[in-house]
DNA sequence: TTCAATTCCTACCAATCAACTAGGATATTA
DNA sequence: TAATATCCTAGTTGATTGGTAGGAATTGAA
């Protein structure tokens, strides 16, 4: 499984908070709820989120979270690299890392390239929005 | 890191392996000694190429290992997902599980089928004679 | 003003997994 | 028969995963 559960319970999280975009802060409590997740242990996984930037939070009774811009601008990979790290394929195409001596003579290296860069091109492309896109296409059949 | 040691190592024994394909069986040590690695932890990495039929071996003095076929009828997918169990962002999407539920109405799991399609189609596509070719090309550069 | 709701923060914990090592049995060739 | 290999099972150590526990700080509403 490439994908824990941080960037599988972080993506549902996004994904509720941004059904209700627009609509004020929406308390943790609620989100677990809704996806029948443990509020403590999203509340470990919310925080890198606001850290980054991704969320909003307001303290206090009536608080809650929402995300800090719209939907269409907040990308998946932007969530899974938060929450999981890099995705890459093995640490030499990792983002940040020096490049092994090797580099120019290691032929496994080149599949890692190819590896990582398609998955970056999914994960940077498809968007929040996109998700609620299709949440409304999948549950909205019979409208 | 998606890819643990396993993954990694298995490729480079398997490169290896093919570098070496038509010469004949090729002792693990040697792998071992090529690449710097742990040759009774790359013995335990083998045994399953050896048991999927990617690899056949001969016992016994001047032993060793060989491909069991052409390097170009082996991908890289067959070596990784011997070695690593599929690579599916999440279960849902993993080959031979039982769908969740809620697939029907789940906008998760329509991210998940994406990128792991993108990954399929990398590994599958590219095979061990693709790597040797690779492997010439960038340390033959003088020639 | 006080109470309930809520975020925020640190620490802990159990179970699993990753990356090996160890030791020996079995087979083959020189 | 000695050396070279594969083959097999088990153990070991440290990190990671997937949480829980407890409480401090903040805020809105009664």
């Amino acid at each position: 499984m490439i994908l824990s559960t941080r960037g599988r319970y972080g993506l549902k999280m996004m994904l509720e908070l941004a059904l209700n975009y627009g609509k004020g802060a929406m308390p943790l409590k609620d989100i677990a709820n809704k996806q029948s997740l443990s509020d403590t242990y999203l509340e470990q996984l919310i925080s890198p989120l606001r850290k980054s930037g991704l969320v909003n939070s307001t303290r206090g009774a009536q608080g809650g979270y929402e995300l800090s811009k719209q939907p269409s601008e907040i990308k998946v990979g932007d969530i899974i690299r938060i929450l999981e790290g890099s995705l890459a394929p093995a640490e030499c195409v990792s983002e940040g890392e020096t490049e092994c001596s090797k580099a120019d003579y290691c032929a496994t290296r080149l599949l890692y390239e190819k590896i990582a860069e398609s998955i970056n091109t999914v994960i940077d492309t498809i968007t929040l929005k996109d998700m609620v896109d299709d949440y409304h296409r999948l549950n909205n059949k019979t409208k």
